[in-house]
DNA sequence: AGACAGACCTGTGAGC
DNA sequence: TGCTCACAGGTCTGTC
């Protein structure tokens, strides 16, 4: 990465990034939004149209011209508000963004350039073309995806009632259902194992079969977690002067995951790995049950 | 309907 | 050293 073209408040991006998971989401969208707000679309350069699903040819033109009013996000999904319509940005696994003054030359994977007219580029990279770019001009709420989303996991609308009502007669494992994006959003992998691991759930017990005071556990843990990636998430923002790598916060606050064999820092036996629905899945069988 | 497998993609690391 | 191959991840789609 040439560090000539990055900003203060760019989004630095290198191979070793996590994948983004929520609280990367809600960092890319601080960091970019207010270098754009309010300014008018001039260009969307695709270079790749391959992504999850192939961009849409007549996007670029639908764009142009189009002021920028707000950059909001649901779930995972960025939403760039215009004039009479919605970007619906998704970052995938692997993607990310930063603002670029003046866009220079495109490296590797950069696929997306959406360039304002004070020529302030958003660069999207995303290696492994897991993301996704829609456009919608009717209410983006009723956007095939976004309207069977449930809750933002930290909004007071994720209860430990409302997950135990959701979960009656479910036989899918906990895990599963606070993975599934129509239950709450956001929870990936990571922060699934995580928050199983901190509310004390075996992440194979059925969701059905969970007591509503485990739930209000769960959701204390969810919280939990993913405000203090947030916090990291944001030192990481402001920490990102120099291009070399990886934060490093990352591996280092993680309980469970990926760490198959080490001993649990609750009770010392050694965490377990399993094969959950083809995710690779950790838990510690003395703390979770 | 719920549950599950399959698809998409590429960088990485293990094994040969 | 160089090759092959399994694996990781989010989430929609299709099938049972």
């Amino acid at each position: 990465m040439n560090s000539a073209t990055v900003l203060p408040e760019s989004l630095g991006y290198d191979k070793e990034r996590p994948v983004p998971e929520l609280p990367e989401v809600e960092t890319t969208r601080r960091g970019i939004a207010p270098p754009l707000l309010g300014k008018k679309i001039r260009q969307l350069i695709v270079r790749e149209r391959r992504l999850r699903w192939p961009v849409s040819s007549r996007l670029a033109k639908r764009l142009q011209q189009q002021q920028l009013l707000s950059v909001g996000r649901r779930g995972k999904y960025l939403l760039f508000q215009l004039d009479s319509g919605c970007i619906i940005w998704h970052l995938g696994m692997s993607g990310s963004m930063r603002i670029l003054p003046r866009p220079g030359a495109p490296e590797k994977h950069d696929h997306v350039d959406l360039i304002m007219d004070d020529g302030t580029c958003l660069r999207f990279r995303d290696p492994r073309r897991f993301g996704s770019i829609h456009y919608t001009s009717k209410p983006v709420d009723e956007h095939k995806l976004l309207r069977h989303l449930g809750p933002e996991p930290l909004s007071a609308a994720l209860t430990a009632e409302y997950l135990f009502m959701k979960s009656r007669g479910r036989k899918q494992a906990i895990k599963h259902f606070i993975m599934d994006s129509k239950t709450v959003v956001g929870l990936g992998n990571i922060y699934a194992s995580e928050a199983l691991f901190a509310s004390g759930i075996h992440p194979k017990r059925q969701a059905g079969r969970v007591a509503s005071g485990r739930y209000a556990g769960l959701v204390r843990a969810i919280h939990a977690v993913l405000t203090q990636a947030m916090e990291k998430g944001g030192t990481t923002l402001r920490d990102f002067t120099d291009s070399r790598g990886r934060p490093g916060y990352f591996r280092h606050e993680l309980a469970v995951y990926d760490r198959k064999d080490e001993s649990c820092r609750v009770c010392r036996r050694p965490i377990k790995h399993l094969r959950l629905g083809q995710r690779a899945t950790y838990y510690c069988g003395g703390c979770q049950r």
